[in-house]
DNA sequence: CCGCTATATATAACATGTTATATAACATTC
DNA sequence: GAATGTTATATAACATGTTATATATAGCGG
């Protein structure tokens, strides 16, 4: 068995585990989400819940929301048009920015997640790494260790009403 | 401006959020790396790290090591090779297994990044995140808040001896 | 009103991760 | 020792982020 240098190195590799482990988690949530039978990608969703949450929002706005860049967005609302979640329309006082808001079916689907998917999600998450405390590099470890142990799809069957409501 | 739903989400897109603050982070590494005049790319660096530590390591265990997907591995090396910082030959014993080893080249980038820029990165990142503790979520509130404060090139200023060893 | 600058979005090119699969070398079994 | 399965690496196709740049609309100064 070969150490993990990225581990070993400590702050030194600090971005490249921050970023193993977000797409170890995600896929891990990819796998939640296929198992409810949505259609989506778990990096759509945080789309939606924006518009959910704020109304109509334009690209730009959008990216600024969910953290990643302007041409990001633009890609990712292209992907939720053809899917038909969301309709984009341009803003009625500046032609240049497109308004984009859920339809019906977006919305729907939005309902629906908020009361099964990501309750499930964020309570597997929090069951994962909600007690968690102490240096950061630490808490790293518990959490790459906690998932080799137990998947979270593994940690995210409902045996009761959900733990956690949507959000904060 | 908008609310960052990423982050009021919580949990629930832990995900998204590692991936952000891990690209965040390894794009603010990388400056300091081109700062100092190496012609490299930060994720190309846990791969001379790891051959440095253990000696010569295959494709398959340098993908171990790195903790990435052994065709990502293939391609890195693939262009470590390219910049003439490692040599692959087959395995004595086995064709199948290629062995990759630091060339002479390789092996002063990693005595000169060792010496310099590695407690250079490492320092930033110690003084951007070093003395954190508590809950994951407020930790990383604090590194992203950290970041738009004063960006990882700004920290890693020496100002006298490095304060930490390449690694532990 | 015209021309210049600024802003919003789209597009192109690239980086770097993934999964799925092909290929070649080794190991095993009858 | 030939057939079959296994393992190591390469390659293809795709996902999703980035930067750089093009294009269209808005806003402004003369």
């Amino acid at each position: 068995m070969v150490e993990d240098v990225v581990r070993t190195l400590g702050f030194l590799c600090l971005a490249s585990r921050l970023r193993r482990i977000g797409e170890r988690l995600q896929a891990d949530t990819q796998q939640v989400i296929d198992e409810a039978g949505v259609g989506i990608q778990a990096g759509q969703y945080p789309f939606l819940a924006a518009i959910d949450r704020a109304g109509p929002l334009t690209i730009g706005e959008l990216a600024q929301a969910v953290g990643i860049t302007q041409p990001g967005a633009t890609r990712t609302i292209g992907q939720l048009l053809e899917l038909g979640f969301v309709d984009i329309q341009p803003a009625p006082d500046d032609q240049r920015r497109r308004l984009v808001s859920l339809t019906d079916k977006g919305q729907e689907l939005v309902d629906h997640s908020k009361a099964t998917i990501w309750p499930r999600v964020a309570a597997a998450v929090a069951d994962l790494c909600g007690d968690l405390d102490g240096p950061i590099l630490e808490q790293l470890a518990a959490i790459e260790d906690g998932l080799a142990a137990l998947p979270l799809i593994r940690r995210s069957t409902v045996t009761g009403p959900p733990a956690l409501s949507t959000a904060q």
